[in-house]
DNA sequence: CGTCCGCTTGAATAGTGTCAAGGTGGGTGG
DNA sequence: CCACCCACCTTGACACTATTCAAGCGGACG
């Protein structure tokens, strides 16, 4: 898997004036990173942890359409002068940096490779989503509940890895299902040893 | 809407040595633009028509992940340098023109204006490719069918539209559905007059 | 005129959504 | 410290939707 890091081997650390205003967190879960139709005025990168994007409407309410993981950029349209388009929760305990677009501008005009890096981040966004689409969207719940597993397994970046579950509403509106299914199918898996509980809030899925 | 033709407002007839290689294409319905794994040498813009973006497995074979209509731009990630992510493939018949990555960049050094353009085109893609999520894929059948036809009335750009039918398994596949129940709904929609057949293998959508 | 492919329709079955009731755990305030 | 509360999860029963298998239909095209 290629490095994915926002700025993975670029020169940051020089420029003083450039870092300051590069803040980072740790979110608890639940927290929100911004809200759909808020100005964006920042990228935020995830360091580790992972964040949902979900989409509002009056009609249907949320709905979450991806996570993104380790090495992800959010909130990209923040470089178009624009909106979020999303809203982005923490999910499970996350931290982050955020980079104001006035610094990425300034950045971006030293060192070119970050443009072609931000280019990289549009494209796996999208690849991302059309993934999440043929995979979440397709055949019984319980494939899509198995894919989805195997999603959150990914986002994480170390090896045996154990990750956050999402709560079932927030699995179930991604998948486009009940709450109830993802429950029952859960249970099912959990009782199967499909997935395991490895410590407080932290699960590992076995083939 | 916003102006989303890639070239609009920018001057690219006065440079007659780029002109000349960008080619313009009238695609037969059913027409393969590109194949997903080919090295990616051009970007396409749609000029009228519409084409399916799928993404193949082994496992599963093909799966249309979104439609695109005029204005739109596939193939984005032959300026990374890469292989093309999907397999596009014209619905009806469609026009399109084929920039090269050459003549995209020797474009783009002389008017920057058109990397902001390139990166509008990859938010648009990505937003695209959310709202399918959101609107393909929840809820009972009937109603993803519905918001599948709002989707393809808006890729046709003119007003009074009239739009070309994918075949049910495109559809089937869009919407995680089977091909039988794609059948019956439009089949039940054509009966209430909710669609109309324009002309030869053109349709309308009232209400 | 006949074939082929995609579309349509039916009937039986399996899968899911819905409604409703009860359980669990973490957090708050008395 | 305990009791309470709320939000979230679990489980069951039932109705309904959607899938599957199968058969027949229609137009496109050689």
């Amino acid at each position: 898997m290629r490095e994915r890091l926002l700025f993975a081997g670029l020169d940051v650390e020089s420029d003083r004036f450039l870092l300051s205003p590069i803040d980072h967190y740790l979110l608890t879960p639940g927290y929100t990173v911004y809200h759909q139709n808020q100005r964006a005025s920042a990228v935020y990168s995830i360091r580790s942890g992972s964040v949902k994007l979900s989409l509002y409407s009056s009609e249907y309410g949320e709905r979450v359409v991806r996570l993104l993981g380790t090495g992800s950029a959010i909130g990209l349209e923040a470089l178009l002068e624009q909106q979020y388009q999303h809203s982005a929760v923490a999910i499970g305990s996350t931290q982050l940096c955020r980079i104001p677009v006035r610094t990425l501008r300034h950045l971006g005009a030293q060192q070119p490779a970050l443009y072609s890096r931000l280019m990289l981040q549009w494209q796996e966004q999208s690849l991302l989503a059309d993934k999440h689409h043929a995979n979440l969207n397709h055949g019984p719940i319980k494939n899509r509940v198995i894919n989805l597993l195997y999603i959150l397994e990914s986002l994480v970046s170390e090896k045996q890895a154990t990750f956050y579950l999402p709560s079932n509403q927030d699995c179930a509106s991604l998948l486009g299902t009940s709450e109830e299914s993802v429950s029952r199918i859960m249970a099912s898996l959990k009782r199967q040893g499909i997935i395991r509980k490895a410590s407080a809030h932290r699960w590992s899925l076995n083939l």
